[in-house]
DNA sequence: CCCGCATCTGACAACGTTGTCCAGGCTCTA
DNA sequence: TAGAGCCTGGACAACGTTGTCAGATGCGGG
């Protein structure tokens, strides 16, 4: 699908016209060099050849003026430069590549550039792509992992440096050969799957049972948990936080307390609504992750009795509204500059065993997590 | 800065032992090409001539059975087949891009890829292009109209084959040469400067009108204008709704009532405060964008007077405020699909004479806008 | 049995750049 | 004034791929 071979046309050579008589296809009497331009070519960009023959020189002599090489005379570096300037030119970075082997650009693949916490996460990443002089190619997953390695692979066949993924599978046995081909690469948010590698992750376990045990420090007992699929590593890892505040606290945990599974608003909705209807409601909810919270947000606004709060990711606006929302905060920013960081220190060569590394989470008291219990 | 030459190393051959007697460099036994592979290569990945030698064929064979043409038999192409496999080989997309011309992949050029507004923008380009078979490569230029220059021709040296720009700045005469090399190039919620190219907007203008009207409607007169640079397109243009909707009503404007600077949180807030404040503080506030709208709202929490406040932009959680935050709401997304459409129909050569496309907004009422003024 | 044709395969050049190496001209010194 | 050494410039190959074209092989028909 992300073959190029099936993208907008990749023009083919133009089919040459056919000879009437003979059937033979007839090659214009134009130069071979020139119909080839005409055909596969749109734009025609200048090269170095056509700025040498503008300028005089040798194809070698432009290639030290537009890199800044020494051992070219001012003279002459200005009939070049001029040259350049008059034809428009600029340096074709995919031969330029190929010869020199480094692309100076690394892939980002995440879940979706569109989510308010992977948006921070992407620009860390690229501000530091940025001052390594590298560019960044993004591609979202959707949370689909066939997604996610039809990305990476194409990210691969790119030949960018360095990886930084958000997997959404959990097999990344299809890594193997880039690795060993010396892609760099880091894992964010989630751990890679059956393959060893960098992974930088939010400490899941250690902030999900600290805004759990936070609730039960309030009074509650009957503690809801609404998260994300639990095949996703952080949604387990959450709802694992869960089970030890509430195994701390010795409150046996009923299964009804816990829903798992997609996180949009028509699935969380009747989940929170469930737990909160019934004989033994639950007086406090710990929603797994931003959408959630907001989609329980609106359920607890609707909703007569007073329920606590607590959620996992920071919201926009959380300290505004009444109460205000207590969160485990991430901070997706951090997490997106050290994966990248790491990311520059493996191509550096600094770097070369991987390491687990748990960035810890902040509990942010606003309100709604120190609601008393309304039973 | 965003120089390849200047990025972590592009690993330039290594350099040669020299003698210490005669001072020369000392070229050593080895061959040269294994030599030259491991001073500039770190992976060494095979290529299509290694999978052809080790499954005994043709280069070109294997290069068919890469790109699924016809003419190869069952037999030869299994061969080809399990030597790839057995070498983790990838094609090498640059070496591609070279002979084909094109290189499959788009660039987005825009303010900040973690602002909430940004993000959906992007992730709608990102869908575009995947559907078309490219890949996108993000780059933010933090309102800086040389980084966006840096960025662009950036991008253009990598070869994508189109770009969607966001300007930070208001001249964009450096993008003629790209354009007549064939560059498809889109901008999106502020025009090109001083070029003519497409151009994907909302009407901000109408927005911002309608608000304010709003607000007048509401019984508001004395209504506060807080917005991003002037030299920002849309800023201006809302800025000159705002405007308009109070001349339609015949109110004269005060120029305490209009603030125009950067969003950042303390410029706003003295902004604001400066106006709510003094002998005939404003009734309402008309906030440029959704940086602004954010601060306003903290601001108006603390406030006692009750002040009205539409805001440009939609934000999440606004709906679940007391009051709800009345918007005039532009459709990121669609903002970001109708532009990338848009290159991809240049590409096609479907669409050639550039166009200036604008989207409608819609007014939001939540309860923030609807609140009488209170002198 | 051989020719013609279709099918499959491979040699080769070209894409635009950079690294290597050598040539020519210059300056400086003996 | 000649030789040595330096500086500048250019010819050439190579990076890994794809398009062209021609050669090889096999098969059927005359």
């Amino acid at each position: 699908m992300l073959d190029a071979t099936s993208s907008y046309k990749i023009m083919d050579a133009a089919p040459l016209p056919v000879d009437d008589r003979t059937g033979r296809r007839i090659v214009p009497e134009t130069t071979r060099r020139a119909d080839r331009i005409a055909a596969t070519r749109y734009g025609n960009r200048p090269t170095m050849k056509d700025v040498a023959a503008r300028a005089g020189v040798g194809l070698k002599t432009v290639s030290r003026v537009v890199n800044g090489e020494p051992g070219v005379t001012p003279e002459t570096e200005r009939r070049v430069q001029e040259a350049i300037d008059a034809l428009g030119f600029r340096r074709n970075d995919s031969a330029r590549v190929l010869r020199k082997g480094r692309t100076a650009s690394i892939g980002l693949v995440l879940e979706d550039l569109a989510d308010p916490f992977y948006g921070p996460l992407s620009r860390a990443v690229e501000e530091v792509a940025r001052a390594n002089g590298a560019l960044l190619i993004n591609g979202s997953s959707a949370e689909d992992p066939d997604r996610e390695q039809e990305l990476v692979l194409a990210l691969c066949a790119r030949r960018v440096d360095g990886l930084v993924v958000i997997p959404a599978g959990d097999n990344h046995r299809y890594l193997e050969p880039e690795l060993k081909a010396g892609v760099a690469t880091v894992f964010v948010d989630r751990p890679a799957g059956q393959i060893d590698a960098d992974v930088v992750l939010s400490d899941n376990y250690g902030g999900a049972r600290d805004g759990v045990a936070h609730l039960i420090a309030h009074g509650h007992r009957r503690i809801g948990f609404i998260g994300d699929m639990p095949r996703i590593h952080t949604a387990a890892e959450r709802l694992r936080g869960y089970r030890a505040a509430m195994e701390d606290a010795g409150i046996p945990v009923e299964e009804k307390w816990m829903s798992l599974g997609v996180t949009d608003p028509e699935r969380v909705r009747r989940a929170a609504e469930e737990m909160l209807s019934g004989p033994d409601p639950v007086t406090a909810v710990f929603a797994g992750n931003n959408r959630v919270t907001v989609t329980v947000v609106r359920v607890l606004a609707e909703h007569a009795r007073r329920v606590a709060l607590v959620g996992f990711d920071d919201i926009e606006l959380a300290d505004l509204l009444q109460p205000g929302v207590t969160v485990v905060a991430q901070d997706a920013a951090a997490l997106g500059r050290t994966a990248a960081e790491r990311l520059f220190r493996q191509l550096d060569g600094t770097l070369v065993t991987p390491e687990r590394i748990e960035l810890p989470t902040r509990l942010i008291t606003r309100g709604s997590g120190e609601l008393p219990p309304a039973d």
